[in-house]
DNA sequence: TATCGGAGTTGAACTAGTTCAACTTTTAAT
DNA sequence: ATTAAAAGTTGAACTAGTTCAACTCCGATA
């Protein structure tokens, strides 16, 4: 059933009876999406946030010069928000493109906020989430401040290697924050 | 006294009683830090959260080539934590260095248990804390991936003025992921 | 099976930012 | 008031990463 990776990954947060994982599920709606399909686009607002059940995303914004910046990609088990936008209910900088055929449990902001209210353990739950996300976003920045590029592509692919499979080259140059011409002669150079 | 910062703070974040926010304060204890003082060292593991009443910190790492590189600078009215360390007792990469003469409320580690224990909107709070925290990360990412060196640094002190003014260049340029010579160079050129 | 468009490659010229070393200015401690 | 140390400046040589344009190599679609 396509609960239970949601319900794992919950549990690998807070712990939760079986009845607070079926309320907090109950809030949640499954979704497919197509490849190539946006779940959001810049410039609208962002009325959901989502776990990825199956597939793969990324998150990226289109900025003032026209590049792609790739925030995060997301696939199986991984979290999908703009956080900005879903909670100000403000135009959001993000676009979310499904990169293969994917399904999503995709939770409504009136959703949210009646689960935080029904369900108070589920503040602390968010709270551990984001906790854990503003670790890894500052280790990302230090990394970038003191790694050449050849270094973060070689961790990235390390790190991530299910997501390194799933995408493309210049997806993956849009996350380093790199040009793809410049990864092509990364990936030519002997290590 | 002291606790109306931390108490206006947390106003902006959740609404409580002038009971709750008494409770949440009497589990802070004031702390003073002399200038170019550590309140963290790198290596060492971070005992306490805090919250800046007076002065100005500098939060940076010592990268592997030996440069330091700052995460954050936390004045009057922020926050100061080492997250990662705080939560999970590892040892820190973080230094926390006093750049004037401080104050700072702390809280343990084991009162700031009790305090999510005895308190139960105090995840609320650091759940809407957290998550606004990610959402500056994010947009900080973007940026140095998205402008310039000069653009970044114009973008800083017009951003935060009163920071700017009590810190080095040199302190800037380790903000910004750039060498101290080049930022020279950056307010040099003409705009 | 042809073809079209996107992903990847390559090279040459370029530029943003680094490195190092020498120097000046400011700050802080005695 | 003196001095030492740290901060800031400058220039010259350098390098990591960009830009642009031409080309190849698929993989999807008609």
């Amino acid at each position: 059933m396509s609960y239970d990776l949601l319900q794992q990954n919950i549990k690998k947060n807070v712990n939760l009876s079986a009845e607070e994982l079926d309320v907090v599920c109950n809030y949640f709606k499954p979704n497919s999406i197509k490849k190539k399909e946006f779940l959001l686009t810049q410039g609208s607002i962002c009325k959901f946030e989502g776990f990825v059940v199956e597939g793969c995303f990324r998150v990226f914004t289109l900025d003032k010069n026209g590049n792609e910046n790739t925030l995060y990609f997301a696939a199986k088990d991984w979290w999908l928000m703009d956080i900005d936008s879903f909670m100000n209910q403000t135009a959001s900088d993000l676009n979310m493109q499904a990169l293969e055929d994917s399904k999503v449990l995709l939770i409504s902001r009136s959703n949210k906020i009646a689960l935080y209210e029904s369900l108070p353990v589920v503040e602390k739950l968010f709270r551990i989430m984001f906790q854990k996300g503003l670790v890894s976003w500052q280790r990302r920045l230090v990394r970038n401040h003191s790694s050449t590029a050849k270094e973060r592509y070689y961790h990235f692919v390390e790190t991530y290697p299910e997501i390194s499979s799933k995408i493309t080259d210049k997806q993956i140059a849009a996350y380093l924050g790199i040009r793809h011409e410049f990864l092509s002669k990364i990936k030519k150079s002997s290590n």
